[in-house]
DNA sequence: CTGCTCCTCCCCCACGTGGGGGAGGAACCG
DNA sequence: CGGTTCCTCCCCCACGTGGGGGAGGAGCAG
């Protein structure tokens, strides 16, 4: 069964945007569309969409109520995916603390947005490095770190984590784990797909930008 | 109390420079040479020296193994800084990755060699991403990063740590800076080179370990 | 001018990495 | 007792990565 999506922006080239990049994937389906947070209430009630992909402005009511109002009254509600222009949206930290899954650059590759939507899609919190580090720098990490721990690393993947934040290489970790290679893979995968990370640099990078791991 | 310092080089015209050099402080006081890393252990059981100043290339033992010797056989054993002529000598890695605190070049101004021994009797690593994650845990990351400014990256190739630093691939640097991959490439190669790391993971540790860049 | 560093780009190639699957067992929980 | 999560390990495969070379040109200091 494919992914059910729902878009929520005011800029209908956005909505556009989104929906092709979304809709050329098999696995992901655009069951709705609103230009407006007021709007979306109702929609997640009839669509019962699995991901909502929240913009944060919006003219009547904007992302972050939206958010607080759908967590609040829906049971079983959807991941909510916030989606924003800035790195430094302040918004987006209060969209956060109401609940939202993970958010997401507009200018993000179209790679990137499918991943973080099935990011979120499978359950998991996520924050893209490259707007994590920002997200740490203006407001220290205490939140970014509370999002890492939602993405709830299990204790053998954050094992791991500890490890590549050390340098090791996948045979490294196996040995210092007593582990087969191929089992170091599984979590290392785990953890870059919880993280939102491409590889192990952006994941050690995530762990720093987070407070997963500290300088000295 | 002076800073002792035990010489070894198997050029005595090297032993007798840095000796004029080192004895024009006041507070450094050379109490031994050797010409070969085999003569190394007995010297520091017996004088104590403070720092070993180590050749990497030598006939018998090389520098390397002497450190290996040394720091797994002495209990309190001494500082080692690695003296090499070339600053891609990848022994001096070896070196370092053996538990040396710091390298040094032969051809650098008196006033550096003397200040990178009084850095290294400090209890302050050079250079080493592996040491310079303590130093800058015990003391703030100033030293550290004044370290890695030594390790002599050019302008391009920080440009490139720093990419690398924000989770960037080779071909997305490349886009970025305007360049080709293979040039990407190569300013990668060298950076790990100078940086001691093995990869581009690890030289991302290293820029954290030594505050080229800061979480936040 | 000569020599040097730096920047740029090219070749080849071994290897690790990461994505796509899957599968069995253990532990926990409803 | 199932169902779930987690941990463990396996397959195949495309790709980026990093190491080994080298080479030409720009800029600069001796």
């Amino acid at each position: 069964m494919p992914i059910t999506v729902l878009l929520v922006d005011d800029e209908p080239l956005v909505r556009a945007g989104l929906r092709a990049i979304l809709e050329a994937q098999p696995d992901i389906e655009v069951t709705g569309e609103a230009s407006d947070g007021a709007a979306v209430l109702p929609l997640v009630r009839r669509l019962r969409p699995d991901v909502v992909a929240m913009d944060v402005r919006m003219p009547l009511l904007d992302g972050i109520e939206a958010t607080r109002v759908v967590l609040r009254t829906v049971t079983e509600p959807p991941k909510i995916l916030v989606v924003t222009t800035f790195e430094n949206d302040e918004y987006v930290y209060d969209a956060l603390r109401a609940g939202a899954d993970g958010f997401l650059l507009k200018r993000a590759a179209p790679a990137e947005i499918v991943q973080a939507l099935r990011t979120v899609a499978a359950g998991d919190s996520l924050l893209f490095p490259a707007a994590l580090r920002r997200l740490a720098a203006s407001r220290g990490n205490e939140r970014a770190r509370a999002a890492m721990e939602r993405a709830a690393l299990t204790p053998r993947e954050a094992d791991v984590l500890r490890l590549m934040t050390r340098g090791m290489s996948n045979p490294e970790i196996a040995r210092s784990l007593r582990l087969g290679t191929e089992t170091v893979k599984s979590h290392v995968s785990a953890v870059l797909a919880k993280l939102g990370a491409r590889d192990r640099t952006q994941a050690v990078i995530a762990a720093y930008e987070s407070g997963f791991v500290t300088p000295g």
